[in-house]
DNA sequence: CTGAAAGCGCTAACAT
DNA sequence: ATGTTAGCGCTTTCAG
């Protein structure tokens, strides 16, 4: 049996009150002697709290929600992390439920974050807010997604800038033909970065068909697979084109490793056959072969300020929410690798590459 | 304002407890037609039980607490996930805290998970539960680490074992001085990778210096640091035998990921130059150039094993634990790719390597 | 078949 | 300065 403030005040002849009054640094004094007391018999009881009592107690638990996709990613995985790690020092508990992209699933996930009167929410799905009324939420909640007119707080990078600046790169070495390795086109920062390939290629007079564009899902299986078929034979037959991308820009590190791998299969050289840029900035990308150039996202501004946003004392009315729905769109900086070009790459003899 | 079974009662002309019933399907009967008003009136006022009071009421939240190492290391995030999926799979919600490996730190979440009542506890981290008196815990718990002498059920992967078929597996390949890539050698699995390595170099008369192990932190970094540290002539210049690894085995994929970075700016070619064997088997190790071999750890198997003990019915006496303390050590496979040489690496230059 | 009421542990308003 | 008590939402036992 659990130890209560009942088992506290019987043992220090106090009333449970004063019990509380101790703990909570109460709202009112309690006298030297009487403190002493309580404190000791916490300390012999070994006395706690009992925190799901104050949680139900005050109608709001000290844990947040978090719906994310897998960590699989490792882009999700770091960013789990960080807002781990930031939640901790406002001191709540993280709840991670992990997104399968059903909206079904998803929701009953989020509708179970409500019941359960989380302090706050995080949506870094970019696949759910859609189909779900946020609207009737009574819980403090942010977006980590670009989601257009929607009713919520949201703090996200600006993609189609920084997918810009990814590809201008690729142009700035002087490349034509940049192919696109796009994620799931239903996932809106996805279509944004291919949008922004699209929109910088033929602002530059450049090709932007249909068939320098694969689609995989986010994974090093997915990049290996877009990879090949974008660079397979059978592409350039169909098209009018008939020419071969010399670069392309990848949506995500993860399908980036898998392309690299796959260049690695085919005997592709990076970046002197096909030069390659992608987005993200996961660490691992440092220490691929060769190192990723990426367009790395500011993974702790965002959190920061989604977290602060969420949790911070900056409440202008009662039901939680900020007065005006904020949108904090945030860029990225380049990190230049090798697999762009601008680095000669190391060789597997010891040399440099011509 | 939140709407409560009492609106719902008030809603339908019932008394409060009838929603219950109709709510939780008992556990008394209702007539049909107050079971219909019931359902009416919870669809039109969108009416949610609470959770946090039904989880304060009866003593134990739906969720359950997980303290693990940041999802840096895959290997962490993998298990992160698939303990999310177990968990859902029984109705259970995860709450996720990061081991600093600050013993402080660590217990203090611990404690947290004890506050709030959670169903139940995973601890994935090596470097926690010593510091723990987990004997006065009040709630059911479950360790993913093989800790001598610790009166808790635990699941874990049997290290010693598995590292020395990692070994066995470089020494069938004709090497004889194979260094060891460590990761911090208070972790209890590190240390018997070690042992392992150690053992089975004695048991074959191989060299087994302390010259040929070099410990670093578990990441991309710590394993390229530790790679240039074993390999650099002046290692050899201290030691009697002066002899270079031809062969490393690597504590963990991650750290083998920094090794092949290393390699690859040293120009040392894999596995031509340097065998590489290494633990885990974390799904990106598959996508590495050239694809590590890997001894890997049965990640499902762990976490299924562990979750059905958690919050299986298989509950003995009424502290809900098990009768005896159960420990379920598991074995690994080797995954085989081409780090160690059993298949022909694949050149930058589209051919095979000699 | 259904209504009333106790009790889970805690805090804070209300008494003293 | 301290004791007493209502009430948070729900389940379930006890009366009807």
């Amino acid at each position: 049996m659990k130890i209560t403030r009942l088992d506290v005040a019987r043992m220090a002849g106090v009333s449970p009150s004063v019990v509380s009054y101790v703990t909570n640094g109460g709202p009112r004094p309690v006298s030297a002697s009487a403190r002493a007391r309580v404190e000791a018999a916490i300390d012999a009881l070994g006395y706690r709290p009992n925190a799901l009592a104050n949680a139900f107690r005050d109608g709001r638990s000290s844990s947040v929600g978090l719906l994310i996709p897998g960590p699989l990613n490792p882009f999700y995985a770091e960013m789990a992390q960080v807002i781990e790690t930031e939640l901790v020092r406002h001191g709540y508990l993280l709840s991670m439920a992990i997104s399968t992209f059903n909206a079904g699933r998803d929701e009953v996930q989020l509708r179970s974050f409500d019941d359960r009167r989380m302090a706050g929410v995080i949506v870094a799905s970019g696949a759910v807010p859609s189909s779900l009324d946020l609207q009737e939420w009574s819980i403090p909640r942010v977006v980590l997604d670009d989601v257009p007119g929607l009713d919520t707080p949201s703090v996200f990078t600006d993609d189609f800038y920084d997918a810009g600046r990814a590809v201008d790169h690729l142009q700035m070495h002087g490349h034509e033909v940049i192919g696109c390795i796009a994620g799931p086109a239903v996932w809106r920062d996805c279509a944004l970065r291919v949008d922004a390939w699209r929109a910088r290629q033929e602002m530059a007079g450049l090709p932007a068909d249909r068939e320098l564009v694969a689609y995989s899902d986010v994974s090093e299986q997915g990049g290996s697979m877009a990879l090949r078929i974008l660079l397979s034979d059978e592409s350039y037959r169909s098209s009018r084109r008939r020419q071969k991308p010399t670069a392309v820009f990848v949506n995500s590190d993860v399908q980036a490793l898998g392309a690299l791998r796959a260049c690695h299969e085919l005997g592709i050289r990076i970046p002197d056959d096909l030069a390659i840029v992608s987005f993200d900035g996961v660490r691992y990308g440092l220490f691929s072969n060769p190192r990723l150039t990426t367009m790395r996202r500011p993974l702790q501004e965002i959190v920061r300020t989604a977290v602060s946003l969420l949790l911070g004392d900056a409440r202008d009315d009662s039901d939680g929410q900020p007065a005006a729905p904020i949108r904090v769109a945030l860029r990225g900086n380049m990190l230049i690798g090798e697999s762009c070009g601008c680095v000669p790459a190391i060789s597997w003899h010891g040399g440099m590459m011509s």
